[in-house]
DNA sequence: CGGCTTTGACCGGCGC
DNA sequence: GCGCCGGTCAAAGCCG
């Protein structure tokens, strides 16, 4: 899966496609911005295999969030200086997705479903991912719109938390952005829902080698043209 | 004028 | 019930 399905905040990066697959890291952008360290999904840390910028493997998570006491776990697990595996550790969140430990094929998707609500059936499962980005600018274009529609300051935290709302007709996704607690050179970017709708920035073409419908993200040729 | 920020008010869940 | 807390609303303002 491409992780820009999310809409990575790091795609301001017009070479993070070339990084998958070449050992190629610009030096104009990783003076910028560096990949995350690890993701965070659903409010569960997953770490990087091998901690290499240029051959991370991504792992997808859709989980129902029931639950609103990780939070304050995590705030407690986090009180003293954690790496991003301690993180995990304490939460002994992926007790069941350690499978993915150490074996870069291995793809856990964890599908989690609210039954049984005393309403309907209604089954409205919310994707939640974090990136953790080290960047110095939090406002980064991902090729969504997103219309900003509320600001708090985090408890125990000197950064605020900005909550944006795509702006794609019928479309709820959310987003919040927030500063790292710990480490304010890292910003914590929270995607929440599925758009309805392409990235306006995601366009199709036909590859003149393979003739076959490519994919691609508009930002590796008009990333320096992107508004806002 | 239309879309977006700003910002305090408001609201629901939860713990005491 | 009350107050805290995280999240959202919406009126007013800003800007092209
Ligand atoms: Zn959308």
């Amino acid at each position: 899966m491409d992780i820009s399905y999310f809409g990575n905040p790091n795609a301001s990066n017009p070479y993070h496609h070339y990084n998958k697959n070449n050992n190629i890291a610009p030096s104009s952008s990783s003076d910028f911005i560096n990949f995350s360290d690890y993701l965070v999904l659903d409010d569960v840390v997953f770490v990087d295999n091998n901690n290499n910028i240029n051959n991370q493997e991504y792992y997808s998570s859709w989980s129902q969030s029931s639950e609103t006491e990780q939070s304050s776990d995590k705030a407690a697990s986090s009180s003293t200086t954690t790496t991003a595996a301690d993180v995990v550790i304490n939460q002994g969140l992926i007790s069941d997705e350690t499978s993915i430990n150490n074996n870069n094929t291995t793809t856990t998707t964890t599908i989690k479903r609210k039954t049984g609500g005393i309403k309907e059936n209604t089954v409205e499962v919310s994707p939640r991912i974090t990136f953790r980005t080290r960047s110095q600018l939090e406002i980064m274009d991902d090729g969504y719109k997103w219309r900003k529609y509320g600001k708090k300051s985090v408890k125990n935290s000197p950064n605020p938390r900005n909550y944006y709302k795509c702006s794609g007709e019928r479309c709820g996704v959310k987003k919040r952005v927030e500063r790292d607690r710990e480490d304010s050179s890292y910003v914590l970017t929270t995607y929440e829902g599925v758009h309805n709708h392409e990235s306006p920035c995601t366009s199709y073409y036909t590859s003149p080698v393979s003739s076959n419908l490519v994919y691609s993200d508009q930002w590796t040729s008009a990333n320096s043209s992107s508004s806002n």
